[in-house]
DNA sequence: CATGAATGAGCGTTCATTCAT
DNA sequence: GATGAATGAACGCTCATTCAT
């Protein structure tokens, strides 16, 4: 009690074990966590109720699970790109596109990001915080790489221009998601990348006229 | 039936009401909506649990006055100070500022933003949404006005930046929060608008070498 | 505490007490003891739901209050009418019009009566039970008084005599009550007794022919 | 939602089903619907709370179900006896026998016809007046066949003459439930229709003298 | 006398979890 | 392994009653 069961693995992948992840985040999704009884996810997932806790040591579990193994997958994802595209540049670029593009993978899943992995300060705190800390690290180390690279500005904090850049993506994320329109996802990260790079600033005032915030 | 009961209102703008307000949101941004029983947000405002409902029409009724009483807040001080400050980048600095400052002044409220506001699509959509549109048209307009008047260039989608915007501050209001670390948000924010303003792109190899993101 | 708090009466009746019993056998005609809270009664009533308790000891004893008046009401009427109605036969119909009618006098209460008198067997043997005896007594004295003059037939039982008229009265009344039909009460009573008089029996085959019930 | 559970059924009738049918109609005759909380409900059947929610959608659904059964037994009962039962004396005879022993087979359920069936006019005109109405008609059918068999007279109103019946031997009914007293139901019965048939007037004083209700 | 804000016990119902089959 | 009937703690909410004003 209080360990994980091992997931049965009748030598196979267990597909019972994937089919209730992917009916727990589909349930999650349209009802939310607290509104998604475990019979609504074994009912989804075509399974009884009991079989559940065969695999999953609670609704919880379940639900954690999810969120680890999207996150597993975003990273190595990202890894093994970043073995051939190691400009700075493409590959800010290319984290935002794959954050952006998520929801067009499995937008359930998205959407349980964008809600279920916020559910309250201590779930972040003990859970979902450590997600998110990597991904920040992740794009701090490309922003400084870059700037020993010379080719970001290095008179901005890499910490400051990784959160602008997680927050920006995972807001335009956010409303996709939750609004019908549906827009490019490929032109807009361009125009993000291109705000990010170049600022909105009109160059004609350069020079002198550069935007210097009220201290 | 279905009214909001009209608080008891023994003169003097109902203490027990706001009270109320407190606790609820105390309460619900360390344990979550859905953790926080009702008796629990009473023990805190000292109250018994069957006042609550002399005051709110039900325990979602809390969290949605707590919610939409900020944002009001809120929107009417940005009002007030765009009657004297007009420059379109000092309005974006001035609502960057307040936005990450808000929790300075009610830390459980800012939790209670980055938490609750967003659980479950459902809740979004119904109630949340609208506040959140609300503030990016407020940023979407300031941003169309600085294109007009010159300062800000025109081959950006007002509406990205807004997003851009709301997102990095959003993101770093999170950080904030959910972190030890304590940082001067006055600094902060001038990063933020600079790299908005300017993009962290070194301009060195201007001219030719501009990032252009790949299409 | 215990005690019935002895009404105010305030030199005139308290117009305050009459108030709430008024506006009580209303509202629980209209949706049951149990779904009328207090302070629906107050509010009819035009007074604050702690007044209530100045007159009455609780919310039963409010019940308990208008259902005895009405009761002591009807008994007082009967007496004095008997004071100059003395034939058995007449008796009877007086008794049975005045039941049969008390619904135009009182629709609300003549509700009440139908209902929540019958709350549960504890409640009817501990308050309502005495009331439907004395009914039961009043009429079984006029049947047998009737039967010593020789015009009711002495081989029935005056107990289930009495039975039959009150429950055939009563049922008519409920009926009345629960349903649309408006009919002439006057004409109803004067069938029942017909009946009850004569039977419906044909009599063309008496003489030999008359019902005899299996054993 | 808003379905009636189906009822586990582990093959066999389902004997907690009936179990807690019959405990509800237990407790709630001794305490009245509004006073038996479904945990006494559950405690009497010998189940947990939650149990019952597996066979019932609500509280209210478990009298309802009780009290439907009960009727469509009675109905079930007096069609298959009509079968070969014909004659409209015997009948009306068999239907008052019936009614009136129904609480020698059921007491509790026999109280809670007397009492809940009829709480609140709301749920009378909602649910119970139908079950009523149709022990009327078939009442009425009788009479009036009866009627045109030339056994029951015919300038009586075959609807009066039902409830008259109906009310007669429910009023007895309840007298005997509500008191100590031990009584021959099948001579009450044959007594009601003895006083229904012949009347109680002595026939003494028949040709002139017969009871003319004053108009 | 009268008020009505406040109380808190008690209710109907849900649902995560267990376990006999 | 898989089932799903059963559990019972926990919750949101109501309302009879009290009492300070």
């Amino acid at each position: 009690m209080g360990e994980r069961p091992e997931p049965p693995a009748t030598g196979g992948g267990s597909e019972k074990y994937q089919k209730i992840l992917d009916a727990a985040v589909e349930v999650i999704a349209e009802r939310g966590y607290f509104n998604s009884p475990v019979s609504a996810i074994a009912k989804r997932a075509g399974v009884a109720d009991g079989t559940i806790y065969l695999y999953f040591k609670s609704k919880d579990d379940v639900l954690r699970t999810a969120i680890d193994s999207t996150f597993a997958k975003f990273y190595a994802q990202i890894e093994q790109r970043f073995e051939t595209l190691t400009d700075p540049r493409e590959q800010l670029e290319y984290i935002a596109e794959v954050h952006l593009t998520s929801h067009q993978v499995n937008r359930s899943m998205a959407v349980l990001m964008q809600t279920e992995m916020r559910q309250s300060a201590k779930f972040i705190a003990e859970f979902s915080h450590h997600h998110l800390v990597k991904y920040i690290q992740v794009v701090r180390e490309v922003i400084r790489r870059g700037q020993q690279q010379g080719v970001f500005r290095q008179d901005v904090s890499d910490g400051v221009v990784a959160h602008c850049l997680f927050g920006a993506i995972d807001e335009l994320l956010s409303s996709a998601v939750f609004t019908e329109r549906v827009y490019d996802p490929r032109a807009t990260v361009r125009q993000v990348m291109d705000i990010l790079m170049n600022g909105i600033a009109t160059s004609d005032d350069a020079g002198d006229g550069e935007y210097i915030p009220a201290s």
